[in-house]
DNA sequence: CTGTTAGCGCGTTCAT
DNA sequence: ATGAACGCGCTAACAG
């Protein structure tokens, strides 16, 4: 029993209306069946007691939790906080709440994926980018309750996205357009299975945007490495090394491409005249830095993501399932045509 | 009545294990008052069950939530980000969630506000450095439940910051020592009202450091501006428009200190040769703009609020209330001693 | 040590 | 249009 709490309950609402907790609740969910008076008469009150229901009750007669869990591997980057805030909005809008679940490293991951701590405490789980083993993904499925990935794909399931392909081609097609010839790409290496699209995907574009254009793919011109804050200045320091550097380089995405900026700057390697850099997503920080980039709508996603959830949950999926949203070239000051030499 | 769920209850298992509710009820809360044997077997049905307890019943009977509300004004910025996965570190090990709540505009604002959405579905509260008008506070109280704020100060609340004077001061001292005597600030324009230390405080501690130093303090080397993705930029092209530019520009954060670069850039003016430019945060890519700037330990902040959160739910508030951390000079790049002119 | 009983606060039939 | 009564799944007090 806990303390004597002070907290108004329906009973009391509805002791202090003179009627019964059934037609307070009737009331508080806009059932029908109350009398405009009645009906008029305890919103006041309610208001005047600035009483609420307990939703955890009202969760345990009704059946759902009014919860939605989302699941990033961080919260600190740019991409994971702009899908966040899109679905904060829309869920915030529908009244819902969002659950956050971080999980980072390895251990965290294998704890949620073994304990699956959402389990009767949400109505549908969103994941954020991040990849998923099949095994966690059977552990999803376990769940039994709608999951939607957000910034990448998974079979037979929901998802809003973008065409990391065709992102890639528009980064790489760009730069082709522009004379290079020479042009690597530093890519995010593959340490675990990913079943999602990106890594691979932004590879392939790169890879058909220079076959398309009739160019050969150069192997000493794409660096895989392990995502770290400074694997793109890495990545370009390998390059830098190359007898033959190249003229342009793609990065993963803007912060890669931003790392590789420094790399060049501490190099008195001259941008674009010398090499030209160019990224994906749109980061903030890459308007700052005048990097030419393609942008992703991160906000979009999440928005899109939460819709897809609520419609899931709404019981007929009515719209398509599998969302890909467009990206689009934003050139600044990081391209331009090669030196000719 | 929902749908004949197929999810098993605390009753079922105990059918299947032969023994009460209340037995299974105290394994599994890990109550004394049950025999090792039975504890045993109990465990292991429950896990051969992937059985889990409903934590809104419990919840319901218990009193206490298990939730605890994180309110940020947004999601995207590195800082928010940070505290938030802190917070979320320390919640998670404790096994209790994370409702996280956006207050963006000031409509999403004024609607937390009044409608307190948090009433009933958590057991504390951390705001994340935010403007809090004093009406604000006053709900908040309302509340009835422990309120911590991250990042920033609320007068009779618990807190954990930086000191923000002092961070200003280590940054404008830098200054100084680097041979600096006309050194310009662009600070984020207080546009409401802000019972929070930072802007004002960051700007204290610039006034002191110059004045201490013996230099005066050159209004027109000051510049606010309402908080934007550009201030920075547009803050130091208005600073390059006067009579005599400073030679060292203080960024109220690392954002704004990377716009001024960004002005600087595109007006040709050599950094730190003619212009020096420090910020604040120690954003991550303040490190691929080899920025100088004073570290502040965001993630931290939000690890010790949850830690605070914590304590007052426990009813022995052993700590201290007030933390502030500490921070610290991070020399890069963009600072030097000025021209000799 | 274990089972029984009574709520926790609300939604929901089923009567009235 | 309204009220009484039961159940949601679990915890806690009281017996035995």
């Amino acid at each position: 029993m806990n303390a004597p709490n002070t907290r108004l309950n329906m009973a009391d609402v509805a002791a202090l209306a003179g009627v019964s907790k059934a037609t307070v609740s009737r009331v508080l969910s806009g059932a029908p069946g109350v009398s405009e008076e009645t009906r008029r008469r305890i919103k006041a009150l309610v208001k005047d007691l600035s009483y609420v229901v307990s939703p955890d009750a009202s969760r345990l007669s009704r059946g759902s939790t009014g919860r939605i869990a989302v699941v990033m591997p961080h919260t600190t980057s740019w991409f994971y906080g702009a899908v966040l805030a899109g679905v904060l909005s829309v869920l915030r809008a529908e009244g819902l709440d969002a659950l956050v679940y971080q999980v980072a490293d390895g251990t965290e991951s294998r704890t949620f994926f073994a304990d699956l701590p959402v389990q009767r405490r949400v109505d549908a789980v969103i994941v954020v980018a991040f990849p998923v083993t099949e095994h966690e993904r059977r552990q999803l499925d376990l769940l039994g309750m709608p999951v939607v990935v957000a910034g990448g794909a998974l079979e037979h399931h929901a998802h809003v996205r973008i065409d990391d392909t065709t992102a890639a081609r528009q980064a790489v097609t760009h730069l082709i357009r522009s004379g290079h010839e020479r042009i690597a790409m530093i890519n995010a290496a593959v340490t675990r299975e990913w079943p999602y699209a990106p890594p691979a995907d932004r590879l392939d574009g790169y890879r058909t945007a220079l076959e398309d254009a009739g160019l050969t793919v150069d192997p000493r011109l794409v660096v895989d490495l392990p995502w770290s804050g400074t694997m793109g200045a890495d990545g370009m320091d390998r390059l830098l090394s190359l007898d033959r550097p190249p003229t342009a380089v793609f990065g993963f995405c803007d912060e890669v491409a931003l790392g590789a900026l420094r790399s060049l700057r501490r190099a008195g390697v001259s941008v674009p005249r010398t090499v030209s850099v160019i990224g994906i997503d749109d980061h903030p920080l890459a308007e700052l830095c005048d990097l030419t980039t393609v942008r992703q709508p991160a906000e979009q996603q999440g928005a899109r993501s939460a819709h897809l959830a609520l419609d899931l949950l709404g019981g007929a999926p009515t719209g398509e399932l599998h969302v890909t949203l467009p990206t689009h070239l934003v050139i600044r000051a990081t391209t331009g045509p090669p030196e000719d030499s």
